[in-house]
DNA sequence: AATATCTTCCAAAGCGCTTTGAACGAAACC
DNA sequence: GGTTTCGTTCAAAGCGCTTTGGAAGATATT
């Protein structure tokens, strides 16, 4: 820590003698002498903190000289700009983003908006969405405004983030197909990106992972080595993603001309305490599953330690292929049996999402980005051929 | 969505005459013939949002009261705030949050750093931590502003959230007994509270749940069921909660009058995968043990891994008391065996910090800040009477 | 030498709020 | 009736930046 710097100065304040004790423990000591009291005495309390005018007049510059040299502008000299960066460096200033947001109209900031109830708690994916994004954006200087929310009060939340020129974009997460926000966005004006897809006729950027294609090759490589009976715990049977692997899971059974049992496919929250229930429950049947989807590697918990409870033996009596967003803390390889999975990493589409909603804001027409992930399917030691 | 007013105007700017297609989209159609031609201009753009001025002239007040009115200020006329909260209501005003940050100087958001590195990625912990934080701040429309970083970064990132007045305080996790950031943040007169406890001398906010007495309670329950080689999977070993969680085991020992083996403790990350890893290692010794503790319910699932890997039967070879931070998804409870759990909420803990975070900005001295939550023992089925 | 063109810098006007200091009636006091 | 006081309201001055519209000097062009 630095020696403090304190002392009691009075100055005449609205006719007043003020005494105050100031203390400054910044590293602006130095600095301290030339400014004038008042700043002195503000700076005491707000720990003096460096203005671009307090920067202008230590370097004998025009406070739009040194704004311009800061920000790249071209028409300040090299020689300046050089000059000014490095006093910046050494003073330590940083502009004031508030003051910053209001001249320039630009909130410096993306939302994203957290369901805190229901099946969407602020949970394992969400988290690791987040840090994607944030891996991204940090280096730019862009906050992540993080709004959680009740379910239903969504569509006003972003009514206020806009009026309120909080943020400049939000990321809309779990989106429906006939999804309202996306017009209610639209017309808000707030540009916006969707993780995931959804069918609205409004032009809009996307980015999602192709769910269809990695539950048919999963479905199809069961049925290739001979499971029929196939279970699949889907994500909520509302959101998009869950019907595309849904639509996927049929249509690997119609390729093979198959029809799925519809007894033996359900939805819900991706939770442990899910996948077992219904793994469970689709267990006591006659004639049992002999393989099962999961929608999540937090299902996919569950449904193992039904499998066990039931006394079968994971890649031997029974199957499983989940799905994998890649969590850095639990690893479908170092499981035991080792987990078949389709993989897609759920970080990687943040930081990927980040990087376009900063080409949007460049200028990027929404309209043009779309992406469309493939998705992995990696078998490992929990599939083998069905039963005889 | 609203019929869209769309018409094309003409203005002279600059000396040219620019013509520009103006769809307005907004709620507040009526209002524009009111508006002046800039205005309307770059509302067009701006997707009209309503600023104080405007509000202020439709109500036929100056903006002073208005504002005051809007903020709860005494001196305004209770009629009068009425017909102002009605009006702002009614044509969806919302303060521009940055205009409001430059003025009063409070930047209305609390910062919070996310390690992106090393053991403590942004996972489920922190999510659920955040999330706490998140449920209470939200009321208070004050942002959390996640900002992830390098973990050798922490510091100079703070200098940086202070220097820019970005945030109003920040939340420090994961703190080690003698943490530098304490005295960083002091020194940079930046509000913090701390999650957790460190021994430096200086005072501070902070909250902590009681993790030395939930592990000697916990190990001292394992004695009591006469397990005496219990082994320990512990946090990072630098932090304060694993070395009092360590403290906590080894005083149960020592009340015993025993001592415990040294070779059967260990720290590390809280994944499934060290979870597994440690677990497998301790019980390929002779003796092996016959009890674990694991630090957090992510380990448990590998050390429960590693039991049945290892032929043994959770709750009757084997005896498992883990930490639980309560995640929603993952359900001690639920588990088969049901897992014996020390347990305390980390959304809770954030929740509770959010609100304290609220009155130290009302001016609560943080020194005065000290919570120690007590933490339960819940016993269930993973625990049982040491093997002969 | 006079004019045009760059280059480099600046003063001043915002951005949309909050807050200060004062003004204006109406009510209350002497 | 004149002076205080109180309750309401307002005009104007910031908050710390960016950006506009020059200005001044250096260089190039005629």
């Amino acid at each position: 820590m630095l020696p403090p710097l304190a002392f009691t100065i009075q100055i005449a304040l609205n006719g007043f003698l003020v005494e105050e004790d100031v203390r400054l423990q910044t590293p602006f000591g130095a600095l301290v002498r030339e400014w004038n009291t008042t700043a002195l005495l503000l700076d005491a309390r707000t720990h003096l903190v460096m203005k671009l005018k307090d920067l202008a007049a230590e370097l004998g510059l025009s406070q739009t000289t040194v704004s311009r040299a800061l920000n790249g502008f071209p028409e300040v000299n090299e020689a300046t700009r050089q000059r000014v960066n490095e006093a910046a460096r050494r003073l330590g200033y940083r502009a004031n983003v508030s003051a910053q947001r209001l001249a320039t109209g630009r909130a410096g900031a993306i939302g994203v908006a957290l369901p805190l109830q229901r099946s969407q708690h602020f949970g394992p994916h969400t988290a690791e969405f987040l840090s994607g994004i944030g891996e991204r954006l940090a280096q730019y200087e862009i906050d992540i405004v993080v709004t959680p929310l009740d379910v239903d009060d969504e569509i006003p939340l972003y009514r206020r983030l806009a009026a309120s020129k909080r943020v400049d974009a939000v990321v809309l997460s779990a989106p429906t197909p006939d999804d309202k926000r996306i017009a209610a966005l639209t017309e808000l004006g707030m540009p916006f990106f969707v993780h995931g897809r959804c069918e609205v006729p409004i032009p809009h950027a996307w980015l999602d992972i192709d769910n269809e294609g990695a539950f048919r090759r999963a479905t199809s490589h069961l049925i290739d080595l001979g499971h029929r009976r196939i279970a699949m715990i889907n994500g909520p049977v509302d959101q998009t993603f869950a019907i595309h692997r849904d639509r996927g899971f049929r249509a690997a059974f119609a390729a093979h001309g198959l029809t799925p049992d519809p007894a033996l496919i359900a939805g819900g929250g991706f939770t442990d305490e899910n996948g077992f229930r219904l793994a469970q429950a689709f267990l006591e049947r006659t004639p049992r599953p002999t393989a099962f989807l999961a929608g999540s590697m937090m299902t996919a918990l569950g449904v193992f330690r039904a499998i066990r409870l039931a006394g079968f033996e994971l890649g031997k009596d029974v199957s499983m292929i989940a799905h994998d967003d890649v969590f850095p803390y639990l690893n479908a390889d170092n499981m035991v049996p080792s987990m078949s999975t389709t993989r897609s990493s759920i970080r990687a589409a943040g930081a990927r999402i980040a990087e376009l909603l900063l080409q949007m804001q460049e200028g990027k027409p929404p309209a043009s980005i779309h992406e469309l992930w493939p998705v992995e399917l990696v078998l490992r030691e929990s599939t083998g051929p069905a039963p005889k």
